[in-house]
DNA sequence: TAGATTGTTAATCGATTAACAATC
DNA sequence: TAGATTGTTAATCGATTAACAATC
């Protein structure tokens, strides 16, 4: 949909990623899910992994993993696999992605307040800044390391903070008009957990999670 | 990874699916995605819808979008589109997932509590049954429609309710173990909201959700 | 009719897989 | 050396896209 501006725009060499270009949707993808696997399996100590213990985990071929992992360099060690620790590095090298990102978080019901205290964000380099709420009940409470803001502070806190992400942990009524305000704030990526459509621009990227979704294909599988 | 048994298993008719034949991987998710937007679409009011809206909020394709679904029929009017209730229907039939699906969940922590009263999985025809903790201080409570459980009782439940599909919001490091009782109750799917690597033997599926690994492709194209 | 959108073709590109030499 | 696993090739399959006739 978009392209490189500038600089280097031919073709790209099959099987070799000139850097500096972006890459294939797929391989991004694909990329990400490789970095956490390994991530949590530097966690659990693993100093090593093979092509064939990431296929397993994230359900990619492991071919398909050498191929995407070897047009960037030659990571691994025959015989031996990966070095887990390494290869994150080389990974989030990739993908731009090696320094910390802020993100706010809207919504401090149960949903908020769970991401709030969870290190699913923090192991990937994200850092949750901020959190708003729209209950003056809840504002002012302190959830984990954050007190709760209210949703009018919100462009004050995102220009302070340089903030390109938000999370939206809201009711599926108040997800428009929040998403409203933070495009119109500056955001540019909008995660959002509940199950509205949403509308915005094309410059903003809107990510709705959808666990249904996710568990019908899976269920697909199983039901054939 | 597994094929169909028994009954044509022949090759396929390009751009033709013969019914009972098993869908590639990539339109069975595509097909789930359709079938979310439809619903939230269904539920705002909207009676027809075409394929460049669907597009708009899939990021999939128009022309993918229409090709997909021509597969199985002709669904859409042209100049007019595609009845929404009546896409709903058709999606449903081809993923086999027209009727209720009876899921437990475990953990009634925060986002045990956020998913047990939102309607994300019952619009898509999932049904939470029962609700399962370890502590002793939530076994009883009651949440939404439900009373947790203690899930010592998990086998007997699982056996009852027919359930093949079990929800995961529980500390990593409890999240194997559970794995391991859930499995061996006759659990099929596991949808894992912790970040454990779970180990599973092959005919078991398990979902790690990873929002952060949604981000971070994301952050990618934005910062590309 | 005029406008919109589907259904379908054809051409291209990327993903998938098996196989295997290279090498740790 | 023997075993394991990477890196790479080649062949196939599915996804993507533009284009456009059919038709509502």
């Amino acid at each position: 949909m978009s392209y490189t501006v500038g600089t280097d725009a031919e073709t790209a060499q099959p099987g070799f990623e000139k850097p500096g270009e972006k890459l294939a949707l797929g391989v991004a993808a694909r990329l990400s899910r490789y970095l956490q696997v390994l991530i949590q399996a530097r966690k659990m100590g693993k100093e090593t992994i093979s092509s064939q213990e990431l296929a397993d985990y994230t359900h990619v071929n492991s071919t398909q993993i050498r191929r995407d992992l070897s047009g960037f360099g030659k990571f691994g060690k025959r015989g031996v696999g990966y070095n887990v620790e390494s290869l994150v590095n080389q990974i989030r090298k990739i993908l731009h992605t090696s320094g910390q990102h802020n993100i706010a978080l809207f919504g401090a019901g149960h949903l908020g307040t769970a991401i709030a205290t969870s290190d699913i964000f923090a192991d990937h380099g994200f850092r949750v800044v901020a959190m708003f709420d729209v209950d003056q009940g809840k504002v002012g409470e302190r959830i984990g390391p954050l007190q709760v803001r209210h949703n009018t502070e919100l462009r004050e806190v995102i220009d302070e903070e340089d903030i390109v992400v938000a999370v939206l942990a809201v009711p599926s009524a108040a997800a428009q008009q929040l998403a409203d305000e933070l495009v119109d704030a500056g955001v540019k990526i909008i995660f959002n957990y509940s199950d509205a459509l949403l509308q915005v621009p094309p410059e903003v990227t809107v990510h709705t999670s959808s666990p249904a979704v996710d568990l019908l294909y899976a269920l697909y599988f199983y039901l054939t």
